[in-house]
DNA sequence: TTGTACGCGTTATCAT
DNA sequence: ATGATAACGCGTACAA
């Protein structure tokens, strides 16, 4: 199992004459070092490629100066997005991220905890977790998005109350004949936020509302399910789906059953990831704002990592209807 | 600098009065430990929550168990799905894997190498890396795709020539009036070999070609690029553009323009991304199998790590032609 | 069946 | 301005 050894301090060492001491000031600038003992260090680094290894620190109970990312997967665009935020956060301030999938499973996602904690991460940031009592068990900073909230640490979250609610009321002013509703999985914090935000805004106004159940985050392609099969859709219907890429899903799939989009029937999204910009009719959404999610997550977790104390443990970010093509 | 020291295998010492070495060998399975011992070691591991640190192996120059993964951006969308194919695969092996963006930037693809090196990964998995140079001296097993070939290194591709092929072929044999090519950035291997197989196709007929070149490997949203507006497109074009994600881009300039697709213009992508399902047309386009590029790259690497010797230092996966909608 | 002792790459402290 | 040494968490060879 041992493996070809890469250069080490020892090595610089040896090469230079210079004692290890000397070797480690001069590469951590800690201290005293004649010049041109500094250049004969600098050569042998050169020459071997020595690069210091970052592993130790983490040895000695120093920061291992790495990040977790959690999130379950990157076929929802919305995950896409704040993942490469967060991980260009994460390399810009130094840190290293470790990645990890959980695919919206909850034994999957407590061996990627098991995994951070053994690499003795500085901070988590995790997105959507299904198993959140972990966090105060392992004893790491985190940060959550969209968890189901847990008193002891910080989350970051939308208010999807209020978007299900812009949802039903952008319906209703369009002239929408009846409400559907494309409901998320069951497993989601935000999917009875959602849910209510826009069944309350009917309520309020005496109107009834139509629900399907999807089991599923993201349905690739044409991968339409049978509860949407099941489903008699008709002229002048107004339907609020839970993501983006379910209701671009699910326009492609009315468009092949001869209904037009927006002029037959309206739909609505939840994101503003960037395949609504891209699909033909362009998707009228519910905005997440990502990136403000992205740095909200970061700089919790950065406060979190320096023990300082975050004053709120839940953040609510706003969202915002986006008013594109696929409503009328 | 310290933190907070997380259980060591010394406290669970302290606290069940076992030695070290014990604990060792029953954490790992590695010698014997009576099975009273045992129960002892573990509740205090669970009344602890103690977690081997991983970074203690790569000290001793066995494997640090993690595996770099260097791409671009996830704004692009077949690098999300590389990138979820990569992931998981390195984690159901029990790796961990570390993130990295270039953003196509060859300053940072350096500090990211040097990164990585920190953390005596196992192996690393690049993608469009700008600097192939760095391996040989960097001395990690290194799968490569699409990148500039570096006859050291293990590289994995698919055939853009062939790819170009397609693309003209099928233009034309829809009947194109003209044929445009939107060709990618210079820095990336694929360009000219996606260029080359449509030109010399064209010319195999003796047909011309026009080029339009963009300097970015997506446009998000609307963002069309000035090269893009200075064409005067024409009823009856044929047009291959280099990735997905702007090919459908174009597709919705085309239409803002007043054109139909594929009535009046016929559009082809490259990459077969998911986001060339959820476009309306549906987009045909030339695609790169991209769970079959993953797990070469993976298996490839593996194979690298257990200084096992791999025959082809480059090796060349088919491209398919996907007819969809955006064609006529 | 268990313990002792050494080594790994690095940093901090103390001495020179 | 530089060197020697202890310490960190863990694996292994060897002793008991």
């Amino acid at each position: 199992m041992k493996e070809k050894k890469q250069t080490s301090m020892r090595d610089i060492s040896k090469i230079t004459g210079v004692s290890i001491s000397t070797i480690s000031r001069y590469i951590n600038s800690s201290g005293y070092v004649k010049p041109s003992t500094g250049e004969k260090i600098e050569a042998a680094i050169n020459k071997t490629n020595y690069v210091p290894n970052r592993n130790v620190k983490s040895v000695f109970g120093y920061k291992s100066h790495n990040i977790g990312l959690i999130v379950p997967a990157f076929t929802n665009p919305f995950f896409s997005e704040f993942s490469t935020y967060i991980g260009n956060y994460i390399q810009e301030a130094g840190y290293g991220c470790i990645l990890c999938f959980t695919g919206d499973d909850k034994n999957t996602e407590i061996r990627n905890w098991e995994l951070l904690k053994g690499y003795r991460v500085d901070g988590v940031i995790s997105a959507r977790s299904l198993y959140p009592d972990v966090w105060s068990k392992l004893g790491i900073p985190t940060v959550s998005f969209e968890s189901n909230h847990n008193e002891q640490e910080v989350n970051i979250c939308v208010d999807n109350y209020n978007g299900g609610s812009l949802a039903f009321n952008y319906l209703n002013k369009i002239g929408s004949k009846r409400f559907v509703h494309v409901r998320g999985p069951e497993s989601f914090k935000a999917t009875n936020e959602r849910f209510n935000g826009f069944y309350d805004s009917a309520k309020a106004i005496d109107k009834n509302i139509e629900i399907i159940k999807s089991e599923k985050d993201y349905s690739l392609g044409t991968d339409i399910s049978d509860n949407i099969k099941a489903f008699k859709f008709k002229k002048g219907d107004g339907i609020f789906v839970f993501n983006d890429i379910n209701a671009i899903n699910i326009i492609s799939y009315l468009i092949d059953l001869g209904f037009r989009v927006p002029e037959d029937i309206s739909v609505i999204g939840f994101d503003n990831s960037y395949i609504s910009e891209l699909s033909i009719p362009k998707l009228t959404t519910i905005e997440q704002p990502v990136k403000e999610i992205a740095l909200k997550c970061f700089s919790n977790l950065l406060e979190l990592m320096e023990h300082k104390v975050v004053v709120k443990s839940e953040e609510v970010l706003p969202v915002k209807l986006i008013i594109r093509d696929s409503t009328r």
